[in-house]
DNA sequence: ACCTGAACACCGTTCAAGT
DNA sequence: ACCTGAACACCGTTCAAGT
């Protein structure tokens, strides 16, 4: 990195961001992302307080990159639909960060933001402030960890050490008893990589906003 | 732990979990599973190929402690229920080791026999293969997040600790301003602690229960 | 105000021995 | 066959200085 006269706490964020994209997170060191900017790790200190310092910021910076549409007149579930759309197409280039959103989406200005808007939502749905608050929680995480898990994912993978990874998860698949696991078998090409991680997404949050609809629809019949 | 002849595997894997528990997966190391042994840490490397190995075998060991039903004649959703209650109930014990489980579930034989199952529930639902596939690692992660991301759970404290957090996380919502984050703010307590556990995970399933009926509906109207 | 340097208490893991 | 001991290359973090 540029050598540079004063430390810049963004360009320190972008930089963990860039290391944990192209090595994983557990690359993510304090000593790490000072030697990438020619200086002493304790220099890092001046801008976050300890290393869970560090990665608040980077979490944070992965809610604060998403586009949430604006609320408008339509149904709550397809603005529902639109709201966490938006959230995936922000997680979704930092899969190895992701994860830190798991335990932090609370933790940020940015995070607070995005709960909001999705209370907002599930209010209008017709959910109590409790089962909101809970539905909320449960629903902003199964998009952090669709992204995670996503068929085919490695952490800190060339392309080359990637398709390795994901013939070898296939061929194990398939080298399994077939009358023990039939289906996991018929599988095995999909659960070790995406034919389309478009169609994985949509499955992924279609499967959501029927959940949403479905448990609301004993308490409001006629929704939205 | 008991000055013993010969290390077994088994128990290693028994204290990497009551370490887990007591005080979090950060102090799960090899030097600290083999100090509770009297043991060199190089003496754990006969039992495990690295540090990747006893966090696998740890993993393993969520799953295979399921008591998951066996098939009987009533509708897939109503299964699947009962299926998806059943893994909460082996996990919710190991809150801070859970979170192994959500890049490893294919990874073991117990791991296998749970996706094969939910694998042949959604076949029953009527989704092809690679909708069952993806469907499946959505809904056994979902289990997987409930668990880690339940509402009150602090990582390796006791109880005087964890009261503390849920009284710091409870005073920061309600001091956020009432008028950015209306919601936020009303559901202060729900996101600081469980009213009831039994609630929340209740939630949880029959949120992603209704998801699975929801989805299938177009393709199936008539299920089960 | 901002950064350095040395030091400390930890890691996972290697290699070569021990019994 | 099973375990030890020393060593190496890493961590996060402290403290006391430097400019």
């Amino acid at each position: 990195m540029a050598a540079q006269r004063r430390l810049n706490r963004d360009e320190l964020i972008a930089t963990a961001l860039a290391v944990s994209d192209a090595e994983g997170l557990d690359a993510v060191t304090i000593r790490r992302v000072a030697q990438q900017h020619d200086v002493t790790p304790m220099a890092l200190y001046r801008h976050f307080e300890d290393k869970d310092g560090l990665l608040a910021a980077l979490a944070e910076k992965l809610v604060a990159d998403a586009m949430v549409p604006e609320p408008d007149d339509r149904p709550w579930h397809a603005q529902t639909h639109d709201v966490l759309a938006g959230i995936l197409t922000a997680l979704r280039p930092h899969p190895n960060a992701t994860v830190l959103l798991l335990t932090r989406m609370l933790d940020s200005e940015a995070g607070l933001a995005l709960t909001e808007r999705v209370l907002a939502l599930l209010a209008d749905a017709g959910m109590s402030v409790e089962e909101g608050a809970d539905t909320a929680c449960q629903v902003l995480n199964s998009l952090v960890t669709l992204v995670v898990s996503e068929p085919g994912r490695s952490d800190g993978a060339d392309s080359e050490a990637h398709d390795a990874e994901v013939r070898a998860t296939r061929a194990r698949l398939l080298s399994l008893s077939p009358r023990r696991y039939p289906h996991v078998v018929a599988a095995a090409d999909a659960f070790a990589d995406c034919a389309s991680a478009e169609m994985y997404y949509r499955r992924g949050v279609d499967l959501i906003v029927a959940g949403l609809r479905g448990v609301g629809s004993a308490a409001q019949p006629v929704a939205g």
